[in-house]
DNA sequence: TTGAAAGCGCTACCAT
DNA sequence: ATGGTAGCGCTTTCAA
């Protein structure tokens, strides 16, 4: 707040005009021949006064504010998902941009409202944001601007996006299996259907990777994407005589349940069972013995959203599918017998 | 990009004068009784022309942008620390302001090339935050701003800061098992001096409440605050004859590897062992049994700085220390004999 | 009760 | 090679 040096002080300190100081300042100097000399006081005033553009002024002439905004529906509030925002932020630094984070909680009333804040500030652009990978109704508003999906797709598939290519995962978590010697008795665990996009395309690239290698799941154990559920679940699938050779897990969460349900029963994780699965979150690494899993590429999802956002997207394909890194640990072993 | 409406445009359709638009749309008419008439005409103009303020304009003139930057080290990369992010977004959203969400890495340069920036553009407060609770040295640019600490302290204690209250966080993980009749065989895992404060002070914590029932830690297991380390440190104090009656873990990972190495060697929680520890990470849920944890109230720290910067937080004893909840679950029981 | 006009700090066009 | 000046859209003082 001490802070009002304005470009006419530093033109009067170096005794010469605001608008060469302005040239100078901005590095429009080299076209327009400014002396030398002149160019030293300015630089000098600059410096001494501690001289800071006014973003608010620039911008108001200008009309760029280099500055994003951030919207997710609850992104933030699921811990693993903070990496979308992080990855953005980092991002948008290298060009100089800053984040306005914005959650709307899902509600559509409070979305609008932020929309026509963040439209009064004159933001340059809009990084629309999922917790999870579904399809989504982008309000009106941002169709007349710069506008980015994030984990996301529009429905009309009007805007660019960047989602996690998780077909492929179907097939690298599939393979991981596959490269081990498992053929017979391999479970999928999760609801296919829960999360739109996430649960059904990994299930169908599980399926097509199986099904090139001239098998396919054994079936399918039902339940929510959650430790507690899958713990029982596929508890009573196993107290029901559920003998797997291999467990694929639609998420890591899932994992933990399964785990539990095997130590529980005293299966050995990869002896008597192989167990693979996705996101990749910090308890995979911790589990015992360390869960293979296929991740989400959040940080390289956001970067690639604010790459199209300075590049002017529309050149890309869009979607665009960023690959999933397949994380083998300890889960997985050779197939028992 | 199409909201090139200003407030002459507002005026011009409302046949009256800039002047008397902005008394009207700002709301200051009831004082200075524009004619009944007249408001009406500006209040449809607006409306019609679905006319937004610039808030840069605005803030031009007035100085306030109803913007806060928030600056850390690298809260959000930690998943767990994202709470301190979302809970100020969403009570700066209730007041109206928006936040740039910032992360420093911990490089000094970068920090101050980032509140330079964020200087340029005049944002009205800073929430300077922390991972982990921690003495921080702040950049001296941000003495002369309004700004508060959120999960560190400043060394000379001159800006309000606001932190969890560790040391009653301390005395209720041990009142939750002195409660249940422990009294012998209290051991405490992870090291106690780590992260300076949450460390230290929740041990103090624990001593106090343990001493002020008569009896004291049996001892500790030295190991850094992770599943992995936790898992073997306290799987080689079990081996070496270690019985404990209860267990105090300084975090949740390190409760993770406690347990894993309590069900490789079939002891039971909380049959033979009680477990207690902190943070209360979603992991604390997940886990069987599901484990007793004093959480650290991110939103709530978040909320009460945001509050501070509202009101001018001057006022406040600082730092305010929040209350960190108490999670009983099934990980206590009493003891076995 | 309403309106004219100055000016926030910057950019960019037009002179010189 | 340098400087004057007109705004960007808003707030606010002063005058009518």
């Amino acid at each position: 707040m001490r802070d009002r040096v304005t470009l006419q002080d530093v033109a009067d300190q170096a005794r010469t005009s605001k608008t060469t100081a302005h040239y100078v300042l901005t590095g429009q100097d080299q076209k327009l021949r400014i002396a030398e000399e002149t160019r030293r006081r300015v630089l000098r005033a600059a410096t001494e006064l501690r001289y800071r553009p006014n973003l608010m002024a620039k911008g108001l002439r200008t009309q760029v504010t280099r500055s994003i905004a951030f919207i997710s529906d609850t992104v933030a509030t699921e811990a693993y998902a903070g990496n979308l925002v992080y990855g953005a932020i980092a991002a948008a630094a290298e060009h100089g941009y800053l984040l306005f984070v914005c959650e709307t909680g899902g509600d559509p009333e409070l979305e609008a409202s932020l929309i026509g804040d963040l439209a009064s500030r004159h933001v340059d652009a809009y990084v629309y944001a999922s917790l999870f990978t579904r399809e989504v109704q982008i309000p009106a508003e941002l169709h007349f601007e710069r506008t980015v999906l994030l984990n996301c797709l529009a429905a009309d598939n009007s805007s660019p996006a960047v989602i996690p290519d998780e077909r492929q995962a179907g097939r690298d978590a599939a393979c991981a299996l596959l490269d081990r010697g498992h053929r017979r008795a391999i479970w999928l665990v999760g609801e296919p259907g829960e999360q739109v996009l996430a649960g059904a395309q990994r299930t169908e690239g599980i399926r097509q990777a199986l099904s090139d290698a001239g098998t396919e799941l054994a079936g399918t154990v039902d339940c929510k994407w959650w430790p507690e559920p899958a713990y029982e679940q596929f508890g009573a699938f196993l107290d029901d005589g559920g003998d797997p050779s291999a467990v694929i897990c639609l998420n890591d969460r899932v994992a933990l349940g399964v785990y539990q349900a095997l130590k529980a029963r005293g299966r050995s994780i990869p002896t008597d069972v192989s167990v693979v699965s996705f996101d990749d979150s910090d308890l995979a690494a911790w589990l015992q013995p360390p869960l293979s899993s296929i991740a989400l590429p959040h940080r390289q999802m956001a970067a690639e959203a604010i790459r199209l956002l300075m590049t002017d997207g529309a050149l890309a394909e869009h979607p665009v599918h960023v690959a999933m890194p397949v994380r083998l640990r300890e889960s997985i072993g050779p197939p028992r017998s």
